[in-house]
DNA sequence: GACGTTTTTGACACCGGTGTCACCGTCCCG
DNA sequence: CGGGACGGTGACACCGGTGTCAAAAACGTC
């Protein structure tokens, strides 16, 4: 059998309660009691049993990262932000591969909830759909913080990038080398980041006196093979698009394939871009210019924000941003003249 | 406040104990009481706790999944697989990314299984340097399965693919097409399932009557980078391979980068082939031509086994070996004659 | 109706920690 | 020297379930 806290209590010759006070650093513990205790600890190979404390403590030390489609690539980078800034505060993390927007999955969230196995939730996206869920939880008191841009007149928490001013940045400097057709394969109408993207890509249209022309623009649902559909259909128009900006880097890939299976030449005839910088990004052939999006620390600090909430203090902010930035790398050209 | 069981039983008019049996579907109820059971929780809206579950019954209902580099891309598949299964059992995952030949992380590893978060581990390779900690673990009474194939004197379970018939495949097709100078990059020395693999490459070169030259071989440590340096230098070679073999999809597509860096066309001039089939493989140009190894599957039946194992079942074997199947896409074509 | 067997139920200890609160011993101060 | 403040400690209830075991109820048999 494993030691528990009271052959330790007996052990050292104290009370249990003075064996808990040195394994939680709390004070009022002579020196030469730690001391004792300590070296009890370490004879008998004491470790305490996790599931008593969570259930003294009535919290779980343990978040839910709820994500839609594990095939995105850009969840690994996600579940390691979330992983290294629970583990550095002794929680653990529940991964929990759902569809926030199915009333089945729902149910089975609120469920893990209400069964302590979890104390609160990192949403990514998408979860722009799912009010109801997110309003009982608020009722059920149960925290959680969206790795998405949100609407402000709701008090929810959210951590995002700033999606809107790099889908900008992209498209101004597309228009800098020169391209005026620029095709768009915006993300899954619901939600606000593809939305804030897209936003980004009309401002600098409009900055640069061009006109917004949705016959450029194709939906994808983020997906490989969404942006190669998507890519093919825009190269079969009559007057085609000279690059091809996508919501993210696996639809661009997908238009990169759809480029060469028009057969044409990869960035001189047609550009593409990408929004993300996954693996990916660098490598595929050309490698994709892309926006950055620091998936990671968007992780770690919507993580770093719940355990705040967790443990009742207020969060310096509710709401973070955090910036993207341009990588330029060999996928977009100035436009083909002939 | 949450009800509990004792709130259930005094508004059912019974004791905790036949709330419990309810809950868990003994026998020995009445059907009445149990309905009057059901009716009670059903108006108060109790859900069981788990933490307090686990300390009674002094097991987490959890196991550890442990992996190395959490940008492999095939971790996402067995992810899933480990989650559906888990999930399947009312069991909970514990994702761990670490480098189980660490002593840093071997610790936290038995820590966990000390604290009692966990019951048991599913490793994903490469796990074969850390015996040690295998050791500790069996001393300790926790059992695991391992997602590579492993040598027979040691009864520990696993789930493994055929590498090694999978590489003779893939090899004999490349002699097929008319190779005979194949390049092979293998994958880092200290996992089994990269030496056999190495080893299926061998088979098929000796059946061949082709003699095995060293010179045509390189190692890499499966990553992108690894990949694109290694068929960098087979193809500086005086007289390069006219097919790079590579120990999996990463280092292939990293393989096809160096082949369109050397101004060559991929396949005509040089034909890339891969291992493990992850999306990747479907995501360049031209697709990879790979050996499909079922990773959702390999990871379900280890979970399989290993929820088996906790329950205290003997499993019907204690070593799976899952096929797998060559897979050709445009990555591969005969050798160009000049 | 008495009795043995099987089903159904409940009292209560227990899992291994934490929280509350009373109590003891010192020290300081008036 | 009495009394208050405070550092240090332990007794014990409690978190919310499960396991044991004995008692009660239901049933069948003669």
């Amino acid at each position: 059998m494993r030691p528990t806290i009271r052959d330790v209590a007996q052990n050292a010759g104290v009370s249990i309660k003075t064996v808990s006070r040195v394994l939680n650093d709390e004070p009022y513990v002579r020196e030469d009691t730690r001391a004792k205790v300590l070296a009890a600890i370490n004879e008998l190979g004491f470790v305490a049993n996790l599931s008593a404390k969570r259930l003294a403590k009535g919290q779980a030390f343990t978040i839910g990262l709820l994500f839609h489609n594990a095939s995105w690539h850009y969840i690994l980078d996600a579940q390691r932000g979330v992983l290294d800034t629970t583990r550095a505060h002794g929680y653990s993390t529940l991964m929990h591969p759902c569809d926030v927007a199915r009333s089945l999955d729902a149910r089975e969230i609120l469920a893990q909830a209400s069964q302590r196995l979890v104390d609160g939730f990192v949403f990514t996206p998408p979860a722009d759909n799912a009010t109801q869920l997110l309003e009982n939880l608020e009722a059920m008191g149960v925290p959680f913080v969206r790795m998405t841009p949100w609407e402000r007149e709701r008090e929810w928490p959210y951590v995002a990038a700033t999606d809107r001013a790099g889908a900008r940045e992209m498209t101004e400097y597309l228009l800098q080398l020169g391209h005026t057709r620029i095709g768009y394969v915006r993300g899954p109408a619901d939600q606000k980041a593809g939305a804030d993207r897209h936003d980004g890509y009309r401002d600098a249209l409009a900055t640069a006196g061009l006109r917004y022309d949705p016959d450029l623009v194709r939906q994808g649902d983020d997906q490989f093979e969404a942006g190669r559909e998507a890519a093919c259909s825009l190269l079969g128009m009559r007057e085609p698009p000279t690059v091809i900006f996508c919501n993210n880097d696996e639809m661009a890939a997908g238009a990169c394939v759809a480029v060469r299976e028009a057969g044409l030449l990869l960035p001189e005839d047609v550009s593409v871009a990408g929004f993300d910088d996954i693996p990916l990004a660098r490598q595929v052939w050309p490698a994709l210019t892309t926006v950055c999006q620091p998936i990671y620390d968007l992780a770690a600090a919507a993580t770093q924000m719940l355990i705040e909430l967790l443990n009742g203090q207020t969060p310096p902010a509710l709401s973070i941003e955090i910036p993207t930035h341009l990588i330029v790398r060999a996928s977009t050209a100035p436009p083909h003249h002939n």
